[in-house]
DNA sequence: ATGAAGATCAGA
DNA sequence: CTGATCTTCATC
């Protein structure tokens, strides 16, 4: 018996539909890289082009933003606050991505936590957009990279296990523009999604 | 050329 | 709550 379900390379047409449909979609795939960490999504945003004030493609095409206009299923990664890489997965129509923020490790978690040596709770490993390209070392020199052919090392994997069957959308996090778009999703009880302080309002959530 | 804001995080 | 740290883009 294997430990684990043989993962499945997420094909190209998975990414054809806009990026607020497939953005819950996302939710209980794998991220995983070549060294062997790997992490389950368990919350994502979307993030909708020229149609989405907050996106960073929402004025068009430029240097940073190039990736988000290139082809589906490609990482858009970008340095954040002077500090940390975030990372996004194109899909849909040009100019639009879906934030990954967070993953719940899924393998390799001695990597893992080698490169997050400060942090004491599984929890805290991957829950937020600059600690999950942390955990599995994802960078700069990752944008551009095709999640179909894994041509840089990373890829968007399937276990079997299917998103959750209710999505609830909420508000996005961190953005001063549109924030009443209904446009992040998480996995519902998850203890691995990012933000728990800024969640104690609405909807179902932990306990 | 310049500066303000930014899809964040950890530590006090 | 705040400091870290630096790129991007709009404006001057």
């Amino acid at each position: 018996m294997p430990r684990q379900p043989a993962l499945k390379t997420v094909p190209r047409v998975f990414y054809k539909a806009d990026a607020q449909l497939v953005a819950p979609q996302l939710l209980n795939k794998i991220l995983r890289m070549d060294d062997g960490r790997a992490g389950r999504i368990v919350e994502v945003e979307a993030y909708r082009g020229a149609e989405d004030p907050a996106a960073h493609s929402f004025r068009g095409p430029t240097a940073r933003t190039a990736t988000m206009f290139g082809p589906n299923g490609h990482l858009y990664v970008y340095f954040s606050y002077g500090i940390h890489w975030c990372c996004n997965i194109t899909c849909g129509l040009p100019g639009q991505a879906v934030l990954i923020r967070a993953i719940e490790p899924y393998a390799g978690v001695e990597l893992i936590r080698a490169a997050r040596p400060s942090i004491q709770r599984e929890r805290d490993l991957g829950s937020g957009p600059g600690r999950l390209t942390q955990a599995l070392g994802i960078t700069g020199s990752h944008d551009g990279a095709d999640l179909v052919k894994g041509d840089r090392g990373v890829r968007l994997m399937s276990d079997g296990r299917e998103p959750p069957a209710v999505a609830v959308a909420t508000a996005r996090i961190g953005i001063s523009k549109a924030m009443d778009l209904p446009l992040r999703w998480y996995v519902p009880g998850s203890a691995h999604v990012s933000g728990i302080r800024r969640l104690r309002s609405p909807g179902v959530d932990l306990e």
